[in-house]
DNA sequence: TCTGGTAATATGTCTGCACATAATATCATG
DNA sequence: CATGATATTATGTGCAGACATATTACCAGA
């Protein structure tokens, strides 16, 4: 085997999936330090350091001070996907995109959504729900809660011409997040907005956003049947 | 105003991120280039690129060489979520988990699927069901299609004591994959699977990989329903 | 034997410098 | 005016050395 040498970091990164692959590195097995690594591929450490803290990013390599880099047991894949902009996506495919408010009003939410919010007693809400379109045809039905207390804004604009999402974006960023995907069937007033049979499998993403540990608004959006959400890794 | 300095990188990285949100560097804006910063936050241009290079990966951030750095106009955000074995998301939840092979028989995928996996006419597969059980109860139903010409060894490994996904993740690592996650139906066999309602909705994933240009599985589970997928920003 | 302090060690990160690379701006030339 | 070669510039990455920090291993004392 001709000695090869390993001078960036990619190279590096490369040589050690390779390993880990060829299960020379075998899963839970300890890997030789970074010195020695940067010694045997002739490179600084720094190098080998940039490909390795990469690795464990992608949760191929668990790492720790003083205990050394193991190959993980469990190879965890990550995914990582775009939570896009509803207006993007739509005008990526080349549709034309459309937004109507069905819905706007103050109250307030009910007690278990108020607990996951870690909202305060003082908090006050507005309710919005809105349908985006692509080619006129219903794309995405959102019901949303916004803040009024942490978003203060939000209570002059009343989302009637511009996706509160944007509006967000731009006005209320988040520093927080949780997200999650699920299936639902479609409830009657969800099939009558979208535009499907009642009990159609809908696909759904809840989050909820904070900007440090005040809640900011808390979203459920019901995506037409047939939506995929997809990504690559 | 304290003269602050910021002499790590997280610490440079906070700033940006509050400048970005007080909008004292609005969308789209660029901002000034790493030299200029290193010599305002009183550190090393290395450092203020690990910030300036973490805030793009995290989507906040556009940089292209020479053009220098902008603050990114749809600040799409990036979710990375877990995709855990199946095993290990029961067994973290303290339920016993269980799997169970239901069928396993060579045969051609449908022409569609065929097409999607980039396979060559000489491919030969074998197609597996399974499910997987938490506390004894269906979790998640399998249906998958592994390629045997470029993972000969599986056609010896028959999956029934082990889930295919085990045995491949720790035989056959991927480089390359495409996932989406939808919702759908339940189909009279899945629900007989599952054990829920025909027509139910079901959370899907469908997944496949390749290891470079060669395709190694594709598998869709249908998920029981309610079942949430989760992550956090 | 148990416990707490200390030394050893691997990773984490910063610095200052250098060169590589990509993309833009500029300018000469037809 | 259009075009292509060239200079300029901001980011990308490499190196060596240093110190920081977390964590383990070890040892002395009760």
């Amino acid at each position: 085997m001709t000695r090869r040498e390993f001078k960036n970091w990619q190279a590096v990164q490369d040589e050690v999936r390779r390993r880990i692959h060829a299960r020379i590195w075998a899963p839970g097995e300890m890997i030789p330090n970074e010195q020695d690594l940067a010694e045997e591929f002739g490179c600084a450490r720094a190098t080998v350091n940039r490909a390795l803290r990469n690795l464990s990013e992608a949760g191929l390599l668990e790492r720790r001070r003083k205990a050394g880099t193991r190959v993980a047991l469990h190879p965890v894949r990550k995914a990582t996907l775009n939570i896009p902009m509803i207006r993007k996506e739509i005008e990526d495919r080349g549709q034309s995109y459309g937004y109507e408010r069905l819905f706007c009003r103050r109250s307030t939410p009910p007690e278990a959504l108020l607990r996951q919010l870690k909202a305060r007693e003082s908090d006050n809400f507005v309710r919005v729900k809105s349908v985006q379109t692509a080619d006129g045809a219903p794309f995405v039905f959102e019901d949303r809660w916004v803040n009024l207390t942490t978003v203060p804004g939000a209570a002059e604009e009343a989302f009637a011409e511009m996706s509160a999402n944007e509006w967000l974006l731009t006005h209320a960023p988040y520093t927080e997040g949780d997200i999650s995907f699920f299936a639902m069937s479609a409830s009657e007033e969800v099939a009558g907005i979208l535009g499907c049979e009642t009990g159609a499998a809908i696909f759904v993403i809840d989050r909820i956003t904070w900007d440090h540990d005040r809640s900011i608004t808390s979203v459920r959006q019901y995506f037409r049947p047939g939506y995929r959400m997809e990504t690559s890794i």
